[in-house]
DNA sequence: GCGGTCGTCCAAATCGTTTTAAATTTCCCA
DNA sequence: TGGGAAATTTAAAACGATTTGGACGACCGC
């Protein structure tokens, strides 16, 4: 059914009837309540691909991919879901050609100027990531979940990661321990060294000499989990706490504990940070996991919001949002074990 | 730059710098080529929108994400974009409305007749899926990722559930075992049944009653992993191995196990299935994990091309792929001990 | 009853491509 | 050298909506 012959159908015009259903004021109240009744009765809907061309937008967000198929991805998708739904706007999901280099740039400029999409959301972002430079240049609205420190206006959204590692920290340290080593996430990117800060600042308000043979960086895997956590407590003397990066690495974390005959909550702390999936609960971990908590799922949403506002002529350089992120204190974390002293 | 502009600079009308882009018969190689040149010196490219309004296409496949927003979600649609990343061809993530229910029938709907895509995925079906009789009435080309058993032609790929748990379970019998729980998918799901008559057949085959108080069904979250285990092992006499359905279900056992002062690989043995994820690995589990393992990347890559190929017009009655899950052995499963016999 | 305003509605241009149908040029052979 | 087929190229008509610039009455005040 296309506009012409639903407007025949109708006996108005087509344009009449895209402006009664777009809204404009210029069409009676009265023909604007039969079209809209009609277009549901007679099921018409109008095409998609030439309002866009007609109207230059894409009716759609992109947002890119990492090759590695992060377990967080989903979850922050299906918030933006969650708010795109009652919008008719597409998440357009791009998955990056090449890790790093020229090629990931060159997917951003194919991107932004195939007029596949409106704006694009980018995540992990390093201090001085090229990508903001290059979208800003190109033109393309964009929003960076996670922070960044380039000179380019943009927005973002992110979680304060460095409070979050502080109080984490401070905690332990109130709980007497004095080594504590902490699984960061990759190198170089913004939230990992927001989160060494966190961790270096709180060990500074105590005296605390920070010793980076207790400082390891990587992907948030089980598998780097244990092996970070056991490389740590082979040194002597060993650490009692453990500030975790993700889920996923706390239950390598848990398991190196383990295997060295020591106790979670009891021998050594563990503090993870917890992104709030369905699928993996902190609480439900033997012993509970104490975590720094912020939910994936509502900033997937929140952003999804931000895009559209950013979309609608807000400025970039109004949209920052710095989440604050619980200490939720649960079993895996307890005082320092005399012995240990 | 437009198209009109691109073939004034080049001399030529856009009728043949079109043709020569799109790779048609009727322009000559030495043209071609200096278009194909120029586009790349000059950066044009086709207006994605002006093309898909021509030529009817979408140049995106649909994806439908569950509210619950599943961790395996992403590593299949890595899948997807790694095979689609040389293809022109975009990925749609649409959010289900409500779960179940008419709404779901209405987003199908919807993004079929909105234009937005050229074929849809669908997950998880049930026998009776009413989705494919939905969008086969639609005239929707749509790729099913798992299988239904309704009359109505469709196109498919999946994985053997049946023959691995039946395997998996075998091989239980095997060490020994009697007592052999299943913690399986949600009820009703297609891949569900699937596994429960492998499950089935394996008792068969030894003459074995099957005891429905050994079968959970639920999402495949590590909460019910551990409230399942838990409460199969309150059982008298308790089971003495498992059979978990996903990686998140068999952390749950695994702590559940532990949290009886059992250890696993010794008094209770444990199979999971394994999809193959980059942050969660069966190896590194302690036990180490025996597993039924299929690539859910390689689905994802795979289901991709298939769609391609649906697009291309190869009838959907002929694709149909199912296939062969590996069985992997690790520490987690053992002899039944001698004590709880 | 006339000119102006307002509220509705419409014809036609437009978006940037692909593709049909036709026009041109090239080429080969009689 | 001319004729016709083959190889190139092109002009113009789609695709299905939005939107600009008017047109048509109805209504009001003077």
């Amino acid at each position: 059914m296309k506009l012409k012959e639903f407007a025949k159908q109708l006996g108005l015009s087509p344009t009449t009837v895209s402006r009664a259903l777009s809204g404009y004021p210029e069409v009676s109240e009265k023909t604007r309540k039969r079209v809209a009744e009609e277009a549901v009765r007679l099921g018409y809907r109008p095409n998609v691909n030439a309002v866009r061309l007609v109207t230059g937008r894409a009716g759609a967000i992109g947002v890119v991919m990492g090759r590695s198929g992060e377990f967080q991805f989903s979850e922050y998708m299906s918030g933006m879901a969650e708010r795109l739904d009652s919008e008719d706007i597409d998440i357009l999901v791009s998955p990056i050609a090449e890790q790093g280099g020229k090629d990931e740039s060159q997917l951003y400029s194919r991107l932004a100027t195939s007029g596949r999409v409106d704006a694009v959301i980018i995540h992990s972002p390093m201090p001085d990531d090229k990508r903001i430079a290059l979208l800003h240049r190109l033109g393309m609205p964009f929003l960076v979940h996670g922070r960044s420190e380039t000179d380019v206006p943009h927005a973002w959204l992110d979680i304060d990661n460095e409070g979050a590692i502080r109080r984490a920290t401070s905690h332990l340290l109130d709980l007497g321990h004095r080594r504590i080593a902490m699984i960061n996430g990759r190198a170089g990117l913004t939230f990992s060294l927001h989160r060494d800060k966190g961790y270096r600042k709180a060990l500074e308000q105590r005296g605390i000499p920070f010793d980076p043979r207790l400082v390891a960086h990587g992907h948030f895997t089980d598998e780097l989990g244990f092996r970070f956590a056991r490389s740590f407590l082979e040194q002597s003397p060993r650490p009692t706490a453990f500030v975790a990066g993700s889920m996923m690495t706390a239950l390598g974390v848990y398991r190196a504990v383990r295997s060295f005959g020591l106790v979670v909550g009891r021998d050594i702390s563990v503090i993870a940070h917890d992104d709030v999936f369905p699928y993996l609960t902190a609480d439900n971990m033997v012993p509970s996991l104490s975590t720094t908590r912020s939910s994936l799922r509502a900033a997937g949403a929140r952003s999804a919001d931000l895009v559209l506002q950013l979309l609608s002529g807000r400025p970039a350089t109004e949209i920052h949002e710095l989440w604050p992120v619980e200490l939720i204190l649960r079993e895996s974390t307890g005082p320092l074990p005399q012995a240990s002293e």
